[in-house]
DNA sequence: TGACTGTCTGTAACCGCTTACTGGGTATAT
DNA sequence: ATATACCCAGTAAGCGGTTACAGACAGTCA
């Protein structure tokens, strides 16, 4: 120490009281100057806190951050984080194996103090020992094994959303192109769409689940334009499938929103640009990225979020992608 | 313990030698039974490094991971990383400050025993104080501003194989939409695609600098567009700006492939499901993203690496959306 | 003026590992 | 049998902070 004492530093650096204002002044000047950083590890080992938080998304496909929903969600929740000084400690882990020696590393480790988790990550043992360790952690969506903090968009508001829309515009028989249906979330946006057609009095949708690879929605999609009574409209209800969605219609020489209609779940930016745009139920990133990195900070402080799962709605972006329906009965191919 | 000592433990878990073989089984027996994970912060703090590597890109746009490059090396990135033990830390920084706070933060903390870092996002300034604290890293891409190990893919030649299936296509008069001019791959594309031309006696091409916004790319193609002598074919020399692009000619009503072609530097999974599927120029980032961690877990071990560049050949994916050229002088709109 | 209180700063004991160094055994050489 | 060497395992000193605790000093109050 330049001027002064050892344990005052830790104090003035951390910001903890009972430390005389010109003492603090002059430290902080030396710290300036000096061009001081706190190495990270030892405050890590004293305070038993690395100021680091873990975010482990499911991997779809080859290259896993090349959804339409994660990498956005990836890019808020770190610049959240960054704004409250803790760093983001990415984990793409594969197959489950890999989660249960990685991140077990990781986790027991003590290297980071929370983390953000893709609810469709983990089976039960995972959680269930992240739980047990009593790892804070949030997830994002519901998850149908566990109970714990999470935060979610409003599936089925936002499938409702996209329904009215469609019955809206006067479309009756639609059609859901919907996600592997393990998935709780994938549940209650067919579920929401339904319950909007039967309040209209509309026969129940053709639901067809489907992974999120883009050559598997091409043929599920050409399995529903086939299908008869012909759908005139497609929910899209996963933002992976709409350009295999669209791919389809495509090759099947089917007008988009002329022949067929499509809405989808989630939006991205590049959609706005396709021809035509695509209507979209946003997913609201920010606040969702925000809720969880607030509701992890809270946990983290040993504090009690205020609610166990932060629900937040999605919105319409119109663009062009959704007209009136047009019998497409005798126009097979 | 349960049985033994502990600097011992220490040795066994280092994978150390000068330990018996039958010690050394008691041990590990013990600590997987006991489900132990020596403490990362400890580690960090006796061993001076950490493990973990940072990860560091530049952001375009809002949402910083939503190009057709970053994710997917990012994802082989974290992958390759993972397979070798050691962890990614991950920062998007936004303005300079940050890079400034946030990193220095990091670096100078020993939060990290290295780096892959997105040549284009640091000034001198910062790149300096890594020198200077020689803290090893290894940049995505050649920068002009500074030398160091860096993993690049041959730009030019990317280029080059790009012109030559136009040339070969029969066009003659070629656009190349650009991204900002003060990135030096961006002009050893733009060179690789005027020398094939001017090889084959062609005349010079149109060269656009667009920012890698979607919709400054439309403008920038539309002005192409409207450009006389007319182009028949468009190199698109960066994935980000091929929905722009498309876009730009769906507008005008101009149909790719039929009255314009379009090649593009970058390759993406959904390129190969637009109608047209895209031809491009795909670049070899599971290679890249090896290479670049190899090179890096080279310099982290203190060993110099064999080469100080790594220059990676991309190839030609050859989809839909280039043909023979047709004379559109006369169809403006 | 002496006792008491409160504020600010120094002291030192860890935090949980790594690692250089020391020392006890056993095998090989003399 | 004694010396030399080698292989293992134990010992303890940090690594660079945090933090409970103690102590010094100045200000208050009676």
């Amino acid at each position: 120490m330049a001027h002064v004492s050892k344990g005052t530093v830790s104090r003035v650096i951390n910001g903890i009281p009972g430390v005389g204002d010109d003492t603090r002044r002059r430290v902080m000047k030396l710290i300036e100057s000096l061009d001081f950083h706190p190495n990270a590890s030892a405050r890590g080992l004293a305070a038993r806190k690395t100021n680091t938080m873990g975010f482990v998304i499911p991997h779809t496909g080859k290259y896993t951050l090349t959804s339409t929903f994660w990498p956005m969600f990836l890019t808020v929740v770190t610049q959240e984080a960054a704004a409250r000084g803790i760093n983001v400690l990415l984990s793409t882990a594969r197959a489950e194996d890999d989660v249960d020696s990685a991140f077990r590393t990781i986790l027991r480790g003590r290297r980071i103090d929370g983390a953000i988790i893709g609810a469709e990550q983990f089976g039960d043992k995972q959680l269930a020992e992240l739980l047990l360790k009593s790892l804070p952690f949030v997830m994002m969506g519901r998850s149908a094994k566990i109970s714990s903090y999470y935060v979610d968009v409003d599936n089925a508001l936002g499938a409702r959303i996209a329904s009215e829309h469609l019955v809206a515009k006067g479309h009756s028989r639609i059609a859901i192109l919907a996600g592997p249906d393990w998935l709780p979330y994938v549940d209650d946006r067919i579920r929401g769409a339904r319950d909007v057609l039967r309040e209209h009095g509309l026969p129940d949708p053709v639901v067809v689940h489907c992974s999120y690879d883009t050559a598997e929605a091409v043929r599920c999609v050409q399995g529903i334009l086939l299908s008869r009574p012909a759908v005139s409209a497609i929910f899209v209800a996963a933002g992976d499938l709409v350009v295999g969605t669209l791919k389809a219609c495509a090759d099947m020489g089917l007008n988009v929103p002329h022949d067929i209609s499509v809405v989808s779940f989630d939006d991205h930016p590049f959609f706005a640009h396709l021809s035509p745009g695509i209507t979209a139920v946003a997913q609201p990133i920010e606040e969702l990225g925000a809720a969880a990195v607030q509701m992890l900070v809270e946990l983290m402080a040993g504090r009690e979020p205020e609610r166990r799962a932060m629900i937040i709605a999605p919105h319409l972006v119109e663009r062009g992608s959704c007209a009136a329906p047009r019998d497409r009965e005798n126009t097979p191919r």
